[in-house]
Formats: C-alpha cells, structure tokens, sequence
DNA sequence: GCAAAAGTGTTGTTGGTACACCCATGC
DNA sequence: GCATGGGTGTACCAACAACACTTTTGC
C-alpha cells in the first residue's frame, strides 16, 4: 500500500512491569490504583501516551518518573499488545515495557504524586485493568526464560550481595531450588563476581562474603562469544 | 499521568522481515522497491499502516498479502522502532514482524500488485528505506538465537526434508558448519521426526529418506517441560 | 553451648565432541 | 567404475547432579 497520513490513527502507549526485590529477597511489582474511568479504583501497571517528540523508551522512562519516581533502571522492551478490545474506549495499542530495580537499593516510595500505588508479590496479584494480566503474564514468563542466559539477576540484588542471596533470587524467578554447592561451584567458575572483601553485618550466624558483579568483565568477554548461563 | 485521547498520535505501521529458503537451501529476504516518496526507488521491506478494525498481527499478514501474495505463513512479533528520525516525514512508529516460509512449497510470485519485488540473499542486502537495515539485522539476530532453541528451522524447509537439508539450514543461519554424525544423533535422538518412508528422486547418488516434522508430538512434550535444543 | 547460616569436594552419570569408512545410486 | 552424497559407531572428555559435614558468629 501507499504512504497516507489521513487514515484515523490509533492511540499509542507504553506501559511497564516494574520488578522490584525487597529485603526479603521477594519479588514484587509496582501496581497504580487507577484514579479515573475506565478502570477507576482498579490497580494497574504504570505507563501513559507516548509524545510526538519522545522514543518508546525515554516515554517509559518518563512514565516510570512521574508515577513512582523511579530513575536510574534497567528497562528493555517486552511486547506489543494491540487486540482490538483491550481499551474500551479506544483503540489503543502499548508498547511494553519491563524495569528491574532493588528496593533497598533505591527506596522507592510508592506513591509520589498523590495517587495510590503499592509493592504486590506476585502471588497476591488483583485482576488489573485493561489486558494488564496478559502483559503481567508475559513478563514473569520473559524474565524467567531470560535470567537463565542473561546477568538480569543483578539488576534486582542490591550491588553488594552474597551467594546465598543470589542463590534465592535463582530459586524464587526459576520456582525450583537449586543445589547450594553446585550453584557456588557454576557461578564462581565463571569468575564475574569480585569478591568485595567485606562480609554481611548484624547477622546472628556466620557472616557472609559480599560479592560484586563484574559488568565491565561480562561486556567484555560477551564481545568474545562468551554466553552466561546458569 | 491521565488519559487523553486528544494529544497528537504518532502514525503506526507494521513491517515484516520476510526469509524465504530457496531450492538450493539459499536463505533470501524478500524486498520491495518503493514506488513513491520517501526514499522513492530503495528497496524496503513490506509493511504499511494498522488500520484501526484490526490487530497488528492481521494487519502484518494483511500486508503480506497485499504486497507479496503470501499467505499461511510462520509470524511471529520482533520488535517494535520508535525513533524520532526514522521516518522523515512525520513519527512513525512500526511494529516489525518476521515471517518464515519455504520457496519450494509456496512458489511465491514476488510482484503481485505491478511492483517491483525481490528475494535477496542475505549477502547482497542493499541499503534499504527508514531504517529497515536495523530491523533486518535485529530479525537475523533473532532467528540466529532462536532457532537454536525452538523448533523454527521446519517453518522454513519444505514439508517433507532431508537430514542432510535440515543440517545445510542449521548451519546457514548458525553460520558454522556442525558435524554430520553428531548432528544426526542428536535430532533423531529428540524423536521428533516422522520418517515418511519416501526418499528424494532424481539425484545422481544415493537417494536420502525423508522426514516430516512432528508437531502434534512438539506441543505435547512442551507442555511436560521438554526443550528443543540444537 | 546452641542455633543458624556459611562454606567446602568427591564421585557417578550424562551428554558433547572428535573422528573415517562403507553404501547406494545415476551416469 | 566412478563420482556424489547418504548413512553409521566408538572413545574420550567436560559438565552436571547428587550428596553431608565442619566452620563461624551472635546470643
């Protein structure tokens, strides 16, 4: 077909999963009570028009910004949903997003302009608004194929963390648990972790080594064929 | 932030990566010369506006239609490109597909609506409109991963194949050659292939079996777990 | 001294890799 | 009979899985 510009144009959106893990090592997302119709007094996942003068992902940066006041995430683009029937007010299709970030780390307060929002484990999840289940869904699935042959787990353990953290995170994403001895043996034959020569404190037991990740090793090595790969 | 359906909306496109394996197992992208303003007379890959009675995934196999005469083919969502320069005109933003079909089966006429319309190999790709050379690399990127762990190499062959055949594909799109008795033992290992107790005809040596793809059989071992690995 | 988690090696099994020759067919 | 690709087995090695006890620390 030809070039035309006059055709009716869909809205366009992004919206974004928001990963957070809190001291507990529990994974959680960031939901937003809805405020306005459709959808009003429901929770839903942060996200908003994409402007004329903005890429998809400084739009999903924005968004993050404005709603919850997160800065500084690992975001990377999940999926596009445009059914005819997620909007029922409009055609609209989003352009998903999903942000991994740690919640002692980063102390995100939920709520930064006036509106509600709240940290859900992922067992607790309400029915969203819209098709927010669906893009919910297909996030838990991407992250959980992807941590397996990508460092994301990094991204959500704060920047000092020990192997048995890292061993729980594992376990939580992939839903089974893993072996302690062989998990160590895997991780640390890879030789991306620096070990920080400081240990964990106020622990009632044997403290723990603090690890860190090698991202400027990984890159390089990566460049050379290298796959990670627990 | 809240909705508001009067904001200016970015016009939104679909465009799909077609590979097409050929009789000499040849993997080719199809191209389309564009007719008109932009980038009049470069070649592109198919694609055109979403219409708003339709999902992206119609509207990309709308387009194949249109513009190739494809139809049942292999689609699956790539990526979706939203930066500011990409088209010149205005913003647009496209929802890029790749389609995977075989030469052999489908006999594809390249040009249905009077235009000029090709199958490149991947060698000779020229530089093409808006910034479908990123898209290009993006798809070959994709199948390259993908292929190694999901069973899309079957999409592109012909119904009935050969190992050797099947091994020839592996190794273009994997770009290395694999070892014949190792590669052989792993795939039927797997016992996914139907051996369909025809072999080829008309070749100047020993004719090879042929086999058929299982997918009644794929789907029910996915479902316990299992992963197609190569 | 006891509770709680950290840390550490070995063995058996499995799957990957490397490798060379005979077979069937058409001409 | 020769050229062409089809088809087959074994031996070595590396990676994975299973598994239990000692060490350190705070209380």
């Amino acid at each position: 077909m030809t070039y035309n510009y006059n055709y009716p144009r869909p809205a366009l959106t992004v919206d974004c999963i928001v990963f957070g893990l809190d001291a507990e090592l529990d994974l959680k997302i960031m939901l937003i009570k809805r405020d306005i119709s459709p959808f009003q007094g429901q929770w839903a996942i942060p996200g908003g028009f994409v402007r004329m003068d903005e890429t998809l992902e400084q739009a999903a940066l924005r968004e993050l910004q404005e709603e919850t006041g997160i800065q500084d995430v690992y975001l990377e683009q999940l999926y596009t949903f445009g059914d005819l029937g997620r909007d029922p007010r409009d055609r609209t299709v989003t352009v998903a997003y999903y942000a991994l970030i740690n919640l002692v780390d980063q102390k995100i307060q939920a709520a930064t302009d006036a509106r509600e929002a709240d940290w859900f484990p992922l067992s607790t999840i309400p029915q969203l608004a819209f098709d927010h289940n669906q893009i919910l869904q297909t996030a838990i699935t991407r992250l959980r194929s992807k941590i397996r042959y990508e460092p994301l787990g990094f991204e959500l353990l704060p920047k000092k963390f020990t192997l048995s953290q890292l061993q729980k995170l594992y376990e939580t994403v992939l839903d089974r648990p893993l072996d302690k001895r062989n998990f160590r043996k895997k991780i640390l034959s890879m030789d991306l972790l620096i070990d920080t020569g400081t240990v964990e404190q106020n622990v009632a037991h044997r403290a723990a080594k603090l690890y860190q990740f090698d991202e400027n090793k990984y890159s390089q090595l990566k460049r050379n064929g290298f796959n990670f790969e627990i």
